[in-house]
Formats: C-alpha cells, sequence, structure tokens
DNA sequence: TCCGCGTGCTGAATGGATTTAGCACGCACA
DNA sequence: TGTGCGTGCTAAATCCATTCAGCACGCGGA
C-alpha cells in the first residue's frame, strides 16, 4: 500500500537534511552533529519503521550485505546441507543474507552463476564443494572476496577444511582405547591398489592420521579394501565376500557411514553382532548413523561449523585470510564398538 | 582490476546516447531507432562484455530478477532439500537468483527474513515449510507476490502441494494389485486415536485417499497404530510389540521411510523376510528407501517438482494464479512387496 | 514560403542513499 | 571592525539504468 519509508522521510520528520540523517544513522565518527539531532533522527527513523533501500546504497557503495554461495551440489543434497545451514546461520548473525546457486559443477553454469552474483554486486563469494578437492573457479575481478569451503584453489587460499588427519587418528584411538589392537579391517581405500589415483586431499590427510597412529602404537591393519563408490551397496558386497573367505575381523573402520550401512547389513546376514562380534567405526556422522541399530559411533564432519567459519573469515575485515583453516571433527560414540 | 561497463560506454562505443542504448538492449517495442543502431548497439555490447548493474536498474524498475526462498528447516535439514533444488533450478532457467533464508519456523526471525529480502527487493518471496500446513506469513505490501511451497496460508492463497489423496490411493492398489488384501497393518496413523488432533492437511488427504481406496476394494485394515513421531526408533519398537503380542501381519503400510526403516529392523530381528513373509510399503522415497535390503517399495515425495512448480507459478506474468497447485506423488517400486 | 508530420534520436529527470565541499553563524581576540 | 576558527549543518554531485517529453531534420503538400 503506502510506498516504502525514505531516508528523505525520515530527515524531513526529524527536521534536518538527508545528509545529516545519513551520517547520523550510520554512525559516522568525525561528524560535529549535535546530540539533539541524532536523538531526534533516530526517533524519527524507529517511528517511521525506515529500513534503507539495498539497491540506492549499493550503487554509491558497493557492498549489499549479501554474500554468494556457489556450490556443485552442495545446497540440494542432503549430503552436505550442512555447509549451507552453517553459512545461513552465520550470515544471519552478521547481517548478511546469501544468494544461492548450484552448479552441478558444470563450468558453463559456474560462470554463469558467478556473473549472476557480480551482477547483483555480492560483498564475496563461497565456493562449495561436495568432495574437498581443488575446485575450478571462474576468473573474477582481483578484489572479490573468495572462500573455498570443503574444496581449494590454487589462486584463492583461503580453504576451511575437516581436520582430517585428526580424525583419522581419533577413529584409530578409539579402537586402541577399547582394546581391539588386530584384526581391523579398512573399507573404503588401499594404499596398494590406489597408489597413483587422487581421491582427494582430504581422504589422503585421513588415511595419514590413521597410519601414524597405528604405527605409534605398534598396530598394523589386517587387511585394506579399496571401494570406489563408498555407498550401502559395496559395503555389503564386500564385507560380503570377506566373511565368505573366511576373513573373521574383530572390527572395521569404514571411510564413511554408508559404508558402514552395508557392512552391518553383510554382518547381520552373517549372524555377526555389532559390538559383541565386530566392531564398527566409521566417519561422516550421516544420518543413518543415529538410524542404525545399535547406534554407529563416527567420526562426523562437521558441516555446520565450517560453514559458519567459511561465512567469518569472509566478512574478515581485512577480507579472507589466506592459508587452510581446518575444522576439528567431532567424535560422536554410539555403540558400535565393544567397550574394553 | 577494469571498472566494471555501464551502460555509457556501450553507449558511447556505439556512437549513441545512452537512452538508445537502453531502449535497444531492453527490446522496446515502439522505439523508432534503425536497424543500424540496433546492430551498432549489440556489438558494442557484447564486445565490451556489458552486463546491466543490477542496483541501478532496481532503483528504477523496481525488480531485481531475484526470488526470496524463506523456510522453517527445508533449506538445512536433509528431508526436504529437493524444494530448494527444484526452486534453484526453475530459477536459472528463468534468469532468477534465488536468496534463501531459514528461519526455523520462528515468527521473530521470519519477520526479520522477510524484511531482508524486502530490502533488496525480491521480485517474489516463497515460502517453504517441512510440514505441510497452514503456515506463518509475516505481514507484507499486498502487491508482493507469495507462493506458499509445502505450506498453506489463508490469505495467500497460491500454494504447491503433494496429491496426497492420489498417493494415499496408490499404496493401496499396489498392496491390492499384488493380492494381498488382508492382513494390512497402517503404521503411524489411527483414525480413532487422533480423531481430534491436527497433524497436517496433507496427512489427512492421504489417510482419505487410502480409506476410499481400501472401501472401493472391499478391503479393510487389520490395525492402524498411532504414532506421533515418524523416527526409526518408533516403527521398531511399534512393529516388535506386535510381533510378540502374536500378531502376524501380510503387509505393512508405514507412513514414511523412516518407520519403515525401523519395521524392517523389528521384522529381521524376528526372523521374518521381506517380501516372503511380510510386504512393506511406504511413504516419502526417502535416501533410506534405496538402501534398505531388499529396496523399499515407497511413494514419493515429489519435491524437486514442487520447488519448480513453485518458481514458475510465482513467476507467472500475471502472479501466482491463487488456488492449490497439487503436484503428483511418483510411484517408485522396489523389491519390497511380493509379487502376486 | 510555411505548416504539418513522420523519423530518429537525445536531454534531463528519476529512483534513494552516500559523501565531499563548503556555507552561515557565533565567539574570541587583536 | 576585521580576522580567524570552531561548530553545526546543508547543497549538490555521484552511483547507473530507465523513461518521458521533446528536439532537429527532412519531405510532402498547399
Amino acid at each position: 500500500m503506502g510506498k516504502r519509508v525514505t531516508l528523505a522521510d525520515v530527515a524531513r520528520k526529524a527536521g534536518l537534511s538527508p545528509s545529516a540523517a545519513s551520517m547520523i544513522l550510520n554512525g559516522r565518527p568525525d561528524t560535529r552533529l549535535s546530540a539533539d539531532a541524532h536523538e531526534r533522527v533516530h526517533a524519527a527513523a524507529s517511528e517511521l519503521g525506515y529500513r534503507p533501500n539495498v539497491a540506492a546504497r549499493a550503487l554509491r557503495t558497493d557492498t549489499t550485505h549479501t554474500i554468494g554461495f556457489v556450490s556443485d551440489h552442495v545446497a540440494t543434497t542432503r549430503f552436505a546441507s550442512g555447509l549451507i545451514k552453517g553459512s545461513l546461520e552465520a550470515a544471519e548473525a552478521a547481517g548478511h543474507v546469501v544468494l544461492v546457486a548450484e552448479t552441478g559443477g558444470e563450468p558453463e553454469r559456474e560462470v554463469e552463476a558467478v556473473s549472476a552474483l557480480l551482477d547483483r554486486q555480492v560483498d564475496g563469494i563461497i565456493f562449495a564443494s561436495m568432495r574437498a578437492r581443488e575446485t575450478f573457479v571462474p576468473p573474477l575481478p582481483s578484489r572479490t572476496r573468495i572462500v573455498m569451503l570443503n574444496a581449494t584453489n590454487d589462486v584463492h587460499t583461503c580453504s576451511v577444511l575437516p581436520d582430517e588427519e585428526t580424525g583419522g587418528r581419533r577413529a584409530v584411538e578409539l579402537l586402541a582405547d577399547a582394546g581391539i589392537t588386530e584384526g581391523i579391517v579398512l573399507l573404503g581405500y588401499d594404499a596398494e591398489a590406489e597408489r597413483d589415483v587422487f581421491r582427494s586431499e582430504t581422504v589422503a590427510s585421513r588415511i595419514r592420521g590413521m597410519s601414524e597412529t597405528l604405527r605409534e602404537r605398534g598396530m598394523t591393519l589386517a587387511r585394506s579394501e579399496s571401494i570406489w563408490l563408498w555407498e550401502p551397496a559395496s559395503g555389503h558386497e564386500v564385507i560380503s565376500r570377506l566373511l565368505a573367505e573366511g576373513e573373521r575381523p574383530k572390527a572395521i573402520i569404514c571411510l564413511n557411514d554408508r559404508l558402514a550401512f552395508g557392512a552391518s547389513q553383510a554382518l547381520a546376514e552373517a549372524g555377526l553382532g555389532i559390538p559383541d562380534d565386530v566392531s564398527l567405526v566409521s566417519f561422516d556422522n550421516d544420518e543413518l548413523a543415529a538410524y542404525l541399530r545399535p547406534g554407529l559411533t563416527t567420526i562426523g564432519l562437521p558441516h555446520e561449523e565450517m560453514g559458519r567459519r567459511a561465512v567469518e573469515l569472509l566478512l574478515e575485515p581485512d577480507g579472507p585470510p589466506p592459508g587452510i583453516h581446518l575444522v576439528e571433527m567431532p567424535v560422536v560414540v554410539r555403540a558400535s564398538i565393544r567397550p574394553a
């Protein structure tokens, strides 16, 4: 109905010029406007319910209090929606709003999405990926603020990643602390089989953390199984085969919860109980982990916290600090490891 | 580095005034500019890579090619992320971009989110809810375009909902067509127990569809179990209890896949096989449904299609057409119903 | 020669907030 | 009386695209 209240309306009501009103509402420091003027302007603004027009402000100042979130599949698959959730929360807390674009990882759509965001003068862009790895970023004006979320990039070096190395350590420690030091099967990766394969830097870190901890504790893996696609069906298949071959693991470390889910089905079919016969640890803290019976002990991907960090870094006064910013992976203890 | 190209740059390069360039680039119909001028302007624009400044345009025209997506929990839980995905796709196809805000269903945050969107002059707002029901919408300028997504509202009547009634029919038909006409347990809702409870209009429709189909086919339910929280644990608990009481269902209709997940665990523990001993149908087509062994036959929630429809309706030339717009629920046949 | 009219284009206002340069006033001091 | 300076505020330019009113030119007809 009524048109929006403008700064001019506020100024008129306060008996001042728009310039004065602007300076007061923006809390400019070196202005010499009277205390009385401050009061009148604030009163008028709140009485009229004044809200600045973002477009007009953007035109002058090139800031919109809006950030862009470009992802390959993050927003729209359930796997990593926590990244969005954390980002939205942090953005809201900082008085910002988030423009979301999904590109399916296709460079053309990526270019288009970034253009669309720049047209709207976003204050910065977060590039999020489902798979934590080197991610394509279209050419950008050099002053654009960029944070890579669960991703890395050669030229835009401010990255937020899960601390996979420590996560890997934790998984092994959980077993060691439960007194399980042998008969451990690693499900999802085999160093020999995947020697020259680039999977992702984070998987490499995770494996490194596990290996070091194994070595420190004088433990070795009974076996490790390479699996390319970490889905339940593969977990089921591989564990079924192992059991058929006569393997009797004391514990299985699964590189994600979906593998663990498949593994647990295979164990159940073979009449093996969790955790009495076999202990299970895994990674991600997927929804599945809580649904399993018994609940799955897992090293969580801290997606929400990562999303939050990314926004906070993006909005740092001097721009995103370069470097890798690691976020701790929480140890979610449920009931799939047999107590010592 | 270089500043953005403005309309003035294009006009200068084409040897025309900005006015002319503007009219040509916007394809204004009644202008009398020469074919030659058209050519020069388009050439200059594409050579310079001109992209209009959205803020400047917004200031004049009050349109931003940006739509707002306000949800209670949709964006950030995995349950309904398809709604976002569909919306993003349709928006992209229409040359729009989406501002996402999540409110947790709290009215205060909702008001704040809507203000933030209006400050940015969105062309319309989609209100999405996880639970399809009457949803709070803050007061808005009357000309604002609104679509309710998986939600309804008294004053904003353009709604997109799943066609639950037909979905309910389909579930019963699947069983009937497999020759299962008795010993059917409904898990999740009991008409007697929940007579005066308002759960949601969509659940009511689903139940109505099922009841009518049962009646038409001369079938009755062996039993129906009220469950308030549709989570795996409840499904497990109730089915375990039923089995302990000696109930031997031929089929179970679960009101969502998580209940079905719990139910299947209970059946497995009791040594009952799916689908040989008990058939299972359920609703949602959650990720879980595919992970189960055997795969779960389920009536899917068409979230992506709903998101797409919502955006299309929002952008209709004459504004969102009032009324309920139903989207068909797909029947996802897997292997949890024993063939006739 | 002058009017009228169509054609092809431009000038200037507009939207709303920010920001720089500077005006007007009062007081102190010489 | 005039100079200098601090105080409190305002005018006007600016960001960029859109849009209405209207200018200049040329041609046809009287």
